[in-house]
DNA sequence: CGGAGATAGTAAGAAAATCTGACTAAAAGA
DNA sequence: TCTTTTAGTCAGATTTTCTTACTATCTCCG
C-alpha cells in the first residue's frame, strides 16, 4: 500500500472503485455507440429485474420519485432502450422492459465490469478478490436486512 | 450469505455500501440541524484538502466543470460552511476554506463514517474488516495510478 | 521588459433533471 | 356498491448542470 490511500475514509475506498467501474462503463458505452447514456440512465438498468419492473416499483428500488423515474424511462423508450408493454394483471400499470437494444448494453456494461473485475483480480490475486467479494456480499446481505427492519427496533 | 448479494455485480456491491455510508452520513447532519446540505454538497467537503483548495483544482478531482463546483461552492459559502480567501501566490485564485461550521460538518461525517464501520466490524468481525480495509486501499492505490497514467500506454 | 498564449474565475442564459401538487383510471376492500 | 388506495400522467416551478463568452492575471520566451 502507498501514501495514496493511507488516511482517507472507508467512504471514499468505497466510493472511488465504484466511480471506477461506472467510468469504466461510460466510457465503454460511448466507444460501442450508445454515447446517449449517462450515468444518470444507469440507476435504470440496475434496478430493472429480467421480466420488466412496474414504474413505481423502479422509483421506489431506485428511491426517486415516480415522476423522476418517469423521466428517465421515457428518454430510454425514446431511445429504443426500454419498452413499456401492459401488465397483465394491472390495467393500471405497465411493464418496463428492456429491449433487444437494451439487452446490448447490459450486456456491454457486464464486459466492463468483469474486464475491470479482472484487471483488479489480477494485481490483488485470486485469493485476495474473492475474499474481497465474499466481504463485500456480506455487507450487501447486512445493510439489506437493516432496510427492512430499520435499526433501532429492539 | 443470504441470497440477496448472490448473483450481483462488483458494481452493484461497491454501490450498495457506499449508498449506505452517504445514506447515515445524510442522516446524521439533518438530525444534528443541517439539513440544508445534501449528498451533492458532500463531493465539496470529500475533495477539500486541509488548508483549503482553488476552485479549478476542486471541479477537477471532483470530475465536474468549474461551473458546477462554483454553484455548490457558492452555495455553501452563502450557508457559512466555506469561505473563500485570496490565493497569496496567485490574485487570479481564492481559496475555498472550511469555516468552523464546516469542520463541525466535517467532523459529523466522520464519525457517522466511523459508527457504521463499527457495525459493520461487529458483523465481519475484526480480521475480516482489516483485510476488506486493506483490499480497498490496494484498490485506490491501482485506480489513481491509472488514472495519472492513463491505461493501453506501453 | 513586453507580447503571446495559457489559466483562474465569473457572467449570462440555455438545457437538463428533479420536485410538488393535482388529476384520471383502475384496483382493493369493506 | 361505495370508499379508499394505488399506478401513472400532466403541468409547472425549481434546481442543477452545461455552453459560450468574457476579464484579470500569470507564464513563457524572445
Amino acid at each position: 500500500m502507498s501514501d495514496e490511500a493511507r488516511g482517507r475514509m472507508l467512504g471514499a475506498l468505497l466510493r472511488i472503485p465504484f466511480q471506477a467501474i461506472v467510468r469504466r462503463i461510460h466510457a465503454e458505452l460511448r466507444e460501442e455507440g450508445f454515447a446517449d447514456l449517462t450515468p444518470a440512465h444507469f440507476v435504470v438498468f440496475q434496478h430493472l429485474p429480467e421480466g420488466g419492473a412496474r414504474l413505481t416499483d423502479l422509483a421506489d428500488s431506485a428511491q426517486m420519485t415516480k415522476q423522476s423515474m418517469a423521466y428517465l424511462v421515457d428518454f430510454l423508450s425514446t431511445k429504443g432502450y426500454v419498452e413499456r408493454i401492459p401488465d397483465a394483471k394491472d390495467a393500471r400499470a405497465r411493464l418496463v422492459r428492456l429491449t433487444e437494444k437494451g439487452r446490448e448494453v447490459e450486456s456491454i456494461a457486464r464486459r466492463a465490469i468483469a474486464a475491470l473485475r479482472a484487471e483488479w483480480a489480477e494485481v490483488l490475486g485470486r485469493e485476495q478478490m474473492a475474499a474481497f467479494e465474499a466481504t463485500l456480499r456480506a455487507l450487501v446481505d447486512v445493510i439489506e436486512g437493516e432496510r427492512e427492519r430499520p435499526r433501532g427496533g429492539g
